[in-house]
DNA sequence: TAAGATTGTGGGTAGTTGTGGGTAATTTCC
DNA sequence: GGAAATTACCCACAACTACCCACAATCTTA
C-alpha cells in the first residue's frame, strides 16, 4: 500500500552511526517519487531538528531564493541562512543518508534519534530534545488555535 | 545524484593558500554546466565577502548593467562599483581558483576561509567577519524577514 | 509455525578530494 | 633585449567520502 508520492507520516526510533548516517524508514523511501533520484536535502530545522525534503521539494524553495535580488540586505541575510546549512544527499544502498557535522551538531543528534514525519518533509530529533519541545508546546495560545482553524479543517 | 546546473547550497571550511587560491568545492563544480568552461567570475560583495558567480550568470549580469543609462549618477556608481574590481577566474586541474589581491584584502581573507553557497553565486568569507556579520543581521526587522519566510518556506 | 524476504546496523576498501610545493611559461620593468 | 617577478600548469601525498559486503533482527507469506 502506498500513500501519496512524497509525503511522510508516522515516527520512527533510528540511530545515527559512527560516520554520520542515519536510515530513512522504508516506507518513507517508497513513497519518495522517481524524480527525486532517491535524494534529499537536509537543512537546519527552525526548531532544534534536522529537516529533510525531498529533493524536488527543495527545488521549489531554491528557485524562490533565486529570484531574491542581492541588492537588498535582508535577502542577502535570508538566502544566506537558509543555504548555508543545506546539502545534497543521496541515500546509499541500505538506504541511509550522511549527515554533516554542523547539524548534527545544532540538532545535538547522539546515538538514538527519533525519525518524525511532516507530511512534506522529514525531521530528525534527539529524542530528548523533542520532549522538551513538547512541553514548551502544550501551553499554546487557544487563540492561535482558532486562526489555524479558519485554514484548515480536521 | 544530480542537483540543478549552476545552483550552490552548503557551508565549506577551506583554505586559501600562499598564492592566493582557493578549492572551489567539488559539488559546486559538478554543479557548474559545460558553458561556463570552468570559469568563474570574482567581484567585490556587498557584504565582507568576495563574490563568485558562474560564467554565463555573470554574462547575464552584464547585460543588465548595459542596459543602466549612464545619465543617472547612482546608476554610473552603481555600474562602476560592480565592473570594477570584478575579474574571471578559470579553476586548475585541482579544481582551484586564484583570488585577486585587492579582493583578498577587501575581505579580510587569511588563511581559513569560509566558502557559503548562495543558490546562484558562491560567497568566500573571513570566517570572524562572517560570525560579525551574523550577529548585526540579528537585529534585522523580524517581520519583513517572517513575510519573506511565509512566501518561501514550505 | 517455518522459510524466505525485507529492513536496520556495522565495518572494510578503493576512489575521490583538498592541500602543498615544484617547474616551465609568460609578463613586467629596467 | 634581458633579468626579475609573476602567473599558469603539473605532480604527489594525506585525509576523507562513497560504495560495497556481511550479518542480525524483523516482517511476510505459505
Amino acid at each position: 500500500m502506498t500513500l501519496t508520492n512524497n509525503t511522510f507520516i508516522g515516527e520512527y526510533a533510528y540511530s545515527l552511526d559512527s560516520k554520520g548516517r542515519v536510515n530513512i524508514p522504508a516506507k518513507f523511501r517508497q513513497s519518495l517519487s522517481d524524480d527525486n533520484e532517491g535524494t534529499f536535502v537536509i537543512a537546519r530545522g527552525m526548531d532544534s531538528c534536522v529537516w529533510v525534503y525531498p529533493l524536488i521539494q527543495w527545488k521549489d524553495i531554491e528557485s524562490n531564493l533565486r529570484n531574491l535580488s542581492s541588492l537588498s540586505k535582508i535577502n542577502r541575510t535570508f538566502v544566506r541562512n537558509t543555504a548555508r546549512y543545506a546539502s545534497p544527499s543521496t541515500y546509499d544502498k541500505q538506504g541511509r543518508i550522511t549527515l554533516t557535522p554542523y547539524l548534527i551538531d545544532y540538532a545535538g543528534l547522539d546515538k538514538d534519534v527519533l525519525i518524525v514525519g511532516m507530511v512534506n518533509k522529514i525531521e530528525i530529533w534527539n529524542p530528548t530534545r523533542l520532549d522538551e519541545t513538547d512541553k514548551q508546546n502544550l501551553e499554546i495560545d487557544p487563540a492561535a488555535y482558532d486562526e489555524l482553524a479558519k485554514n484548515i479543517i480536521i
